[in-house]
DNA sequence: TCGTAGGCTTGCGTTAAGCAAGTCTGGAGG
DNA sequence: CCTCCAGACTTGCTTAACGCAAGCCTACGA
């Protein structure tokens, strides 16, 4: 933002350096996304309708902030190696803050093309959970890898976390 | 930000719809604060830091989302009626959000002078708890007025929500 | 009636977003 | 070995929004 921008990135109240770092709408949509699974520029791009230099400004202050690591991959159909950008631990300990937007987006805004609501579920059950507790059915704690968002806007399936797909 | 800003504020996804709200930093800031008792605008301004133009707008926009209302007071050193601003049931649904902010700050990010890391307490036993659960000790349903926020690098006691203080 | 104070608006310079075009790099193919 | 190619990234331009500062506007008190 314009002026010499007074952060409150080392203040000590943690809830200010948080927002330091994700109060920024672009910030919280490429987390999400990464979230679910998605790694390469160009999917963030076309998924998210950014500019390429915003994204590429954005990635970096991302991987800087110590939430996306970039790692080299050879993309299958061929061509030169490039970064993918993965979610550290930090990043991936976004889940609970990921899940109570969705849980306030659920109950206190509305989309223009209403659907049955977003849900984060036990991909192994099938079951609603919330990040940090057990699963209500299995009782047992819920790892990164059985975790899926559920989507009922989009008709494809790929909605387990690991297949790439967008929100 | 520049250009037509193609916004997410009716999309399909609650995140995004969340994001489109709460995706700036003052309106986080904001948000804190109110949900820590503080309701005027020159209290916002000085503990924020904020210009009062951008303050002044930012205020408008939460309006319109709803999460905060206009309520006239009359200031108690005398003078001309105002109005205040107050968390509508929206903004108080707020809290595990923030609460999430707080606990991935805590964890993930690191104050220039540290101290023991915030909490939020059950203000009638003084035990730590999470928004939606109940309190660990009293196993009872934790209501708004019973909700306080520790902030130990505060030397005062105005850490219990009804008490506007600045974190 | 006038002074006052706080919330809000306006104007100016600066930063960053959105857009579009260009550059740079390394693998593939000839 | 050289050239082509595709995609990530950079640069330049226009415009919106921030930070700052000054001014306005309005009830309440004197």
């Amino acid at each position: 933002m314009p002026g010499p921008r007074r952060g409150t990135a080392d203040g000590p109240c943690p809830i200010g350096r948080t927002a330091d770092i994700l109060g920024d709408r672009w910030a919280l949509l490429i987390m999400r996304n990464a979230t679910v699974g998605m790694t390469r520029f160009d999917e963030f791009k076309a998924e998210l309708d950014i500019a390429d230099n915003v994204l590429s400004g954005r990635l970096r202050q991302l991987v800087e902030s110590g939430l996306l690591t970039r790692i080299p991959y050879r993309p299958e159909g061929g061509g030169r190696t490039r970064d993918e950008y993965r979610l550290t631990q930090a990043g991936e300990d976004l889940l609970p803050l990921l899940h109570a937007m969705m849980v306030w987006g659920n109950a206190h805004s509305e989309s223009a093309s209403p659907t049955r609501p977003m849900r984060l579920v036990h991909s192994t059950c099938g079951e609603s959970f919330e990040p940090g507790r057990r699963c209500p059915r299995c009782r047992r704690r819920v790892p990164r890898s059985e975790t899926a968002w559920i989507r009922p806007w989009r008709s494809d399936l790929a909605q387990v976390l690991g297949a790439a797909a967008a929100p």
